[in-house]
DNA sequence: ATGAAAGCGCTAACAT
DNA sequence: ATGTTAGCGCTTTCAT
């Protein structure tokens, strides 16, 4: 038996507990939901019999009832990795505070296990679904005329009717290069991912335009290759090859950063003295581990499900689609764009390794 | 609306499709499922009109009857980080399999937060609670006498009748010592993480048993830090004072080993042939990263999961504690600690920072 | 072979 | 102020 030693047998019904008060049933409800008139004796009587016996009103009846379940589902394909980690905090954060339960499922990235689950959930009657992923790429939408309403959250849907929620990975480049050159650095170069990934073409994207406002361009290539550290040692040196004279590197990711800063050392340029670096993504164990610590964007990816978990809430109120009203113009910078897009600005966060000199001031 | 464009407005009922099958409610239930004898004809016209109505039985009222949810709470401290992660995808993996969904819940390590969540996975009748945590530490259970079997995986309850999966930190430690000297090293130092951990503590005990069946003892004493890359740098540079004639070392995390290849290598000891280098965890972002990739022990997290959720599953059914059954006597070896304690054998991923000598062969 | 009816635990009308 | 009743969607006797 599940617990033989003086646990709870069976569960306590509504049933129990009227008994127990010496009411009917009805009554005992009523006095459990605060609803009706009822003298304060008799509901009395009722809320301690039902203290005294444990009871808990069994959800599965009351959703039956009410034809709701409370519970939301989150399907990622991240097999809940460094990326959707954060965002499914972020949003279990804003549902848990409702009364609103999150079921989880992995899919592996795999459409089959995918559709699975989605069938799962629907079966489940969840309320929501919030689709989260590793990469921003747009992706197929996990079904379409879903009985019930659906988020993506650091994904995005190639429908672009649907909610998807992502990064700012232009406004992240932006800000990095914008924060390189107020430290007086000119000759910026860009290690990043491979060329394939929208992340990784948005952020150079960031960096080209904001340099390009300040009159400059990036030095050297844009270096695209993996997201490694390994990449990051080999780009470096591809680097100071091509553009001896680098004063700062932006980095595609803070693994790619350290990569960049091992090879950095080693051919004797101090950071951030000599060369200033930022990383991307503010993964603390890399962040922090490099030497110096590295001042490194942030995608607040909290912060994305939190939103994604908002709207979710919204749609499912029937506040619907309320909170996303006129962001179909098209505007760019207002942090919407187009369709049901919400781009969710980056921060930066700076340590060591864009310090300014000391004789700098 | 959530699906103004054609979604599914209601929920379809077993009431429409024995409508549109023109048979009864009871019948149409028998052919969903199955049961009792019926005519084929019958039967087919019941599955086409589901199939066409898009039918799905609703879990609710399902549940309600059979006086289960097939669903189970996971709850963690960790905020599902890196350590529990694995572990509930093995979880998940070995419940999804089945019909059980999960829910998820984290607390961060609130012990308020917790017995708030408990409550409400209760309320929801969930039929059994995984509890996981970062440390293996034993902590305070989640309650007593709960209506449900809980299993506390990656961590462990103070009350020694619960039922608990741990990572094997001695054998753990142990098995890196047998590889190192199976390599020819015989100056094995230590450095790892702080001394109020058990699972630094274990570490160190399985090194130096190990070590000593072969009359030997670590080089130098075994160095307690901290859990981080700066403390590697630094105990590096305290072992190779103590012992300079060190021919490995064993790190009790792979962020340690890292920061001790760091110091190495500028110290002019090569990596593995002056030194070979062993981390824990099999971080594979920290232990691939590393120069040269990183011989390290995995704690098969993922399988420490998924037992948790055979123990739980065999709990639900009844089967009760009959996997655990015998588990009693104490035995040490065997893979069983007494109370309800389960451990997980560790493995050892080969990579070049143990690499053997060419010359060696 | 099929249908009718009871009931899972609960809430919300309605009746007393 | 309290009790009675119907019904949420489903399964399962028990009649037919």
């Amino acid at each position: 038996m599940a617990s033989p030693s003086g646990g709870i047998a069976k569960a306590v019904t509504i049933r129990d507990v009227a008994a127990a008060a010496e009411v009917s049933i009805g009554t005992a409800s009523k006095a459990l939901n605060g609803r009706g008139r009822m003298r304060a004796e008799t509901r009395d009587r009722v809320l301690a019999a039902a203290e005294r016996l444990g009871f808990r009103p069994n959800p599965l009846a009351q959703g039956l009832l009410a034809g709701r379940t409370y519970t939301v589902g989150l399907v990622t394909g991240d097999s809940f990795g460094r990326f959707s980690i954060p965002v499914m905090l972020g949003a279990e954060d804003a549902l848990g505070a409702g009364q609103i339960s999150v079921f989880m499922c992995d899919t592996r990235d795999d459409p089959i296990r995918e559709r699975h689950y989605v069938e799962r959930l629907l079966a489940r009657r969840v309320e929501g679904i919030i689709v989260t992923g590793r990469r921003t790429e747009p992706r197929p939408g996990i079904g379409r005329d879903l009985p019930v309403p659906v988020v993506y959250a650091m994904t995005q849907s190639t429908d672009e009717s649907d909610v998807s929620i992502i990064p700012d990975d232009e406004g992240g480049g932006a800000l990095a290069a914008r924060h390189l050159l107020a430290t007086g650095r000119t000759r910026i170069g860009h290690v990043t991912g491979p060329h394939r990934f929208q992340a990784a073409r948005r952020r150079a994207h960031g960096l080209s335009t904001a340099l390009a406002a300040a009159g400059l361009e990036p030095a050297g290539e844009v270096l695209f290759g993996q997201w490694s550290e390994e990449w990051g040692r080999q780009g470096a040196d591809v680097l100071l090859h091509a553009a001896p004279d680098v004063d700062a590197v932006f980095c595609g990711s803070d693994q790619i950063a350290r990569g960049v800063a091992e090879t950095l050392r080693e051919r004797g340029r101090r950071v951030p003295e000599d060369v200033a670096l930022v990383g991307f993504d503010n993964w603390e164990p890399m962040a922090l581990g490099c030497r110096p610590p590295l001042t490194t964007v942030d995608m607040n990816l909290g912060e994305i499900g939190r939103l994604a978990a908002r709207h979710l809430l919204a749609a499912i109120s029937g506040t619907g689609d309320g909170l996303l009203s006129g962001s179909l113009d098209g505007s760019f910078g207002g942090g919407t764009l187009g369709g049901g897009v919400t781009i969710v600005p980056a921060g930066l966060v700076l340590r060591e390794s864009t310090r300014r000199a000391v004789r700098g001031g």
